[in-house]
DNA sequence: TTGTAGGCGTTATCAA
DNA sequence: TTGATAACGCCTACAA
């Protein structure tokens, strides 16, 4: 056995044809007999032959391949997202390249870069916690280079996103605490120099407006929504007084706050009621189980590849499209206070 | 501008200099004068030029990317695998393309293909629960290709594995149940065609040997583990007499039976303890909170890349190892049953 | 239906 | 230190 792997010239050489006889039987063109077809298949198995694609993929400047860029792999929403893209991608003939930023803006970049000189056929990107500013980005794009945004905003001109109405959401969520009674009812919000969570922050303020609720400032805590940011959160509600319920950027916060009222003998929700975001597996499982807005996370990955897909081909490139998908309010018993009997 | 992307020959043509001299410039040659280098990078960097990596790829035949195939990727364990992988991997300079065989082995067999032909470097799999003879891994491993398996074991003959030694785990776990007074300790187990979960069950009888308890088969439910497994599992357990323990193959079909034994007014630890295996992020929250194993899944990562390089670079192939890891048991409330006063 | 020839963008070898 | 040339494996006009 020869060393290196098996090329159409081994083939074409042991079937005293020539090589590009034996490309085109290989991609089953209709440009080469049945007879010979067969033999050169046939061939090709008995010697392991398998196309080399990087070869194929420089000729003909494709690579088949999609990148994906996500702050954490390991979270939740964005596994989920990502299976959607997966799928997708896996159906239309494409392989899926996952990169994490780990939300740094650095790792960005260099995430771009890479994909950009592998010539990956386009991007899906959710951007970074410390991504304010996009030139990176559009440099990018202004090279013709296809790239998609799901579930953070970039509003810069001629950038496709695709998201859940945040504010829709948010306006839902506060507006289902107020019927089931809730009067006093604090924000824990993420950074505002994301627009996602500006959004979120402007639906809870929108319901209070529709009942006729003053607006408190002192009543959005603003921090990065993590665990333990929760239970900071729940420590300085305590010192106001009257708050009967809190709608959470996110269920991690929501739920370190939960635990920490828990442990002071506060009962939910009949004293403060809760309701989070993102529908973590955990929400379903805490008691009482956390009322949460289900990000429509599968069909975001399934819209997102679709659309990139849509500009890989057209190449129009430039068409601004905003894709919103329709979020769910999951009402789970953090926020029934209402009497079910 | 001219329509296609900037090649090496477009600086060489704008510096009137040969491209060879381009191309050792930019991969900083040490053949190249300082002052044409800088006139190429400076002209590089006013193109946009970034390195075409296909056609380097095809020229070095190497990718410098990794491939892994997981079940799952929507699946914590996995996905953290997968951080520790492509952290290491991005040290070493290499990309990371994932795929999901969503536990069926004709997707594990196309994902092995592609990956093949795009020539990645190596692969690190956790092979699919249908996979049960190995033929088609072995056929690319006597090619040369790297493979390296973590997680599920793969018992062929030249095969590198990184596991967690799931026995001793399983014999600690079950040991602790038997501290805290357990007697009569039921396992929840996994498909006994997986190695993976004959060892756990081995484990299991083994503690019991050691402390003269009997073995009883009638006390070992096989199932697939998932949550509704748990739930029937439980169901059946409530028929024998005197459980008080129970020693599941992992944390999801552990919550299953906790949450239904808890709705059946069941406490848990006092009436049955349990452990699970997995360290479920759930399993931290869920009241209570659930003893469990934490299999090192970020360290499994790392581990199973470190060897998959080594085996990368050292072309010798066809070295067996055994990575054992040392798992942690977590306790937690579901076992402690001794007043801690 | 098949063969010929050239090139995708890079790198490696050799010569100058 | 630089340039010329060939080659990696595949694909695709074009010609036969």
């Amino acid at each position: 056995m020869k060393k290196g792997k098996p090329t159409i010239h081994d083939i074409a050489r042991s079937l005293e044809i020539d090589s590009s006889t034996v490309s085109r039987a290989l991609s089953d063109s209709a440009r080469v007999s049945k007879k010979t077809k067969v033999r050169i298949v046939e061939k090709a198995k008995e010697l392991g032959y398998q196309r080399n694609m990087i070869a194929s993929n420089l000729r003909t400047n494709k690579s088949n391949t999609i990148g994906v860029i996500v702050p954490r792999i390991s979270r939740q929403f964005f596994s989920r997202v990502i299976s959607g893209i997966e799928e997708t991608a896996y159906k239309g003939g494409y392989d899926v390249v996952i990169g994490q930023s780990l939300d740094t803006i650095e790792r960005e970049k260099n995430l771009l870069q890479t994909f950009y000189s592998s010539r990956v056929d386009g991007v899906l990107i959710s951007i970074s916690m410390e991504t304010t500013s996009f030139e990176h980005l559009e440099a990018y794009k202004n090279h013709g280079f296809p790239i998609i945004f799901f579930d953070r905003p970039c509003n810069v001109a001629g950038c496709t996103n695709v998201l859940i109405d945040d504010f829709k959401a948010s306006f839902d969520s506060t507006e289902h605490l107020i019927n089931e009674g809730c009067k006093d009812i604090v924000h824990f919000s993420g950074p505002q120099n994301l627009e996602l969570y500006r959004q979120r922050a402007k639906g809870y303020m929108e319901a209070l407006k529709k009942y006729g609720i003053e607006i408190r400032d002192h009543y959005i805590f603003e921090s990065n929504l993590m665990q333990e940011d929760g239970e900071a959160s729940a420590k300085k509600l305590l010192k106001l007084a009257n708050v009967d319920g809190v709608f959470s950027a996110n269920d991690v916060a929501a739920i370190g706050a939960m635990k920490y009222l828990k442990s002071k003998g506060i009962r939910i929700p009949d004293d403060i009621a809760f309701a989070g975001f993102s529908n973590e597996l955990i929400s379903e499982v805490i008691e009482p189980s956390l009322t949460t807005v289900n990000q429509r996370d599968v069909e975001m990955g399934i819209a997102a590849t679709s659309l990139l897909f849509e500009q890989i081909k057209n190449k129009s490139g430039k068409i601004q499209q905003k894709e919103m998908l329709d979020p769910e309010l999951i009402i789970r018993n953090s926020s029934k206070r209402k009497s079910t009997i």
